[in-house]
DNA sequence: GATGAAAAAATTTGCGG
DNA sequence: CCGCAAATTTTTTCATC
């Protein structure tokens, strides 16, 4: 997390099998890339200590634990300066998965996931649009997400 | 991926310790929650079946690679049948990460990181502007993003 | 289904180039 | 900075409850 680091063609093929499968076997790199399985420990570790990897984590499918509705919301503030209040709220409801600070249309704009349209209903008339320092919400609903994937290294 | 599965409170706990970090050991939680590791790994592996766990992925942090800019693109289409054809086309960018098929005011939104404004500049007008079958667009420039996390089992 | 110990595999460390 | 190999840790299997 501490010192800067940049990055060369093996930490990118490493990189890039990794964000696919956190779990591929050092030797199994090794051997893609014709080095040792001490040397992809040791380029890994130091990725870490860059912050280039954050963490690794198990991807949930959050239609299987029966959230079936994706949406954003794009919200509009009575006042810029309200925006630390609210994002604690926002904080606070496990369905806002996603936060942004924006520029643009919106002044917060957020990915919500919840169980149905009911549900989506309820959090957006009794949990967000009753924040009282927010004017306005838009909300955009996802059908379908065809691209999810990480960046290219 | 193919059966149903109804996880009940240990399958929540270890899918929130891994969604965490997917490196926690099986014996660490085996000792959380009063179980075997050998229970620990049944679970995991029928989560896996089940299709609820999809993925093991080492995050990357996009700034640390260099891609300074994150923003929002909403696009609206000419015709809602160009949908596939555009989205082939999204899909050979690899700045695009994700996009959704959405209803409200556009018709697909994305989500883009790049180097810098500059390289968003360009992209926008000669990658994206410039496809064919695309009516307008609509850029919301993320400043920081508070909240990312994953739905709570 | 879960256990717990044994077997197999993977990760980590440290010496030497 | 890399490779090799030993030491450690983790995962996986399996006979048993």
């Amino acid at each position: 997390m501490t010192e800067d680091y940049r990055i060369d063609n093996l930490d990118k093929t490493i990189l890039t099998a990794l964000q696919a499968d956190a779990r591929t076997p050092y030797a199994e790199l090794a051997k893609r890339n014709g080095v040792s399985p001490g040397t992809i420990h040791v380029r890994i570790e130091k990725m870490k200590q860059a912050g280039i990897i954050t963490s690794a984590q198990v991807i949930v499918d959050p239609k299987k634990l029966g959230y079936q509705v994706c949406c954003f919301i794009g919200i509009n503030l009575k006042a810029a300066g309200d925006y630390p209040e609210v994002l604690k709220k926002l904080q606070a409801l496990p369905e806002v998965v996603e936060a942004y600070y924006t520029t643009g249309h919106y002044s917060i704009f957020t990915k919500i996931l919840t169980h149905n349209i009911d549900a989506l209903h309820h959090l957006l008339v009794h949990q967000i649009q009753s924040i009282e320092q927010i004017q306005s919400t838009e909300t955009l609903l996802s059908l379908q997400q065809p691209i999810h994937r990480q960046i290219n290294p």
